[in-house]
DNA sequence: CAAATTTGCTACAGTATATGTAGCAATGCA
DNA sequence: TGCATTGCTACATATACTGTAGCAAATTTG
């Protein structure tokens, strides 16, 4: 596809009104590293795109269709805020983890199995 | 104050177009437990208020003014959600983790240090 | 190499979600 | 009893997300 893969301008980071530590974000007065990145992560489908991005390079549509609802303008969004961050990149094999976007998966991969006791305890056993 | 702490109909889960394990969210089809609980975190201020409350109990203003600019409407949604998802309760000395919520946030704890190391590669050196 | 398909992505209208300010009723304290 | 604080609701405005349509570049196919 045409993935020209835009100068991708590294310094000054962020162009869509996003992380830029030091300075006051949408969720945080204060520009914290944590806070920001919980600015970020708490984009619809930011988690989502990360946890799948996890099994290797998709292409955008696979992407878009292991992600079940997402539309292609805020999966777009969301996947242009993680290259500007350093999250992820569009290689030749679509779009993939960086390797601080492995790194951060390592430490959001815990979560899938404490999501699965946890649903157990919250939820009544109906639903398996 | 008046926490007359609503019945709280723990069964059923989530009146909340929430967390439903083993149904369609919003975020996924599939109603994945990780999903599931990427749809909670995911929304705006999630993470942050797990973050400020793994300090201990806060009261309903201390927590907002701590979240900086999180506006009551929110922050009493996201608290309701949490807490119908067993991760935050109200207590007498204010809103604070559920052991689970406790068990959540170690989890989350080591993308503090993460983010700092991350935040400096992304930004360039002007801040900090 | 021309036609058909797939891919990445933009447009845009409709809806949902968040922000920001105001303010009120229930405590807590003096 | 009065005043401050707390938890929260109301409501208007602003922002973000969904869903469908569709187009142009790249890739595959005949």
């Amino acid at each position: 596809m045409h993935h020209y893969n835009k100068p991708d301008k590294k310094v000054s980071l962020i162009s869509v009104k996003l992380p830029e530590t030091g300075k006051p974000v949408r969720g945080s007065k204060s520009g914290q590293p944590i806070m920001v990145l919980f600015d970020l992560l708490g984009r619809r489908w930011a988690l989502g795109i990360i946890w799948n991005l996890s099994t290797g390079p998709q292409t955008f549509r696979t992407l878009q269709s292991n992600c079940g609802s997402v539309s292609p303008t805020v999966l777009n969004t969301r996947l242009r805020e993680l290259r500007e961050c350093g999250i992820v990149i569009n290689g030749k094999c679509g779009y993939e983890l960086t390797a601080e976007g492995e790194e951060l998966f390592t430490y959001l991969q815990p979560l899938g199995h404490w999501s699965q006791t946890w649903s157990h305890a919250v939820t009544p056993q109906e639903d398996q």
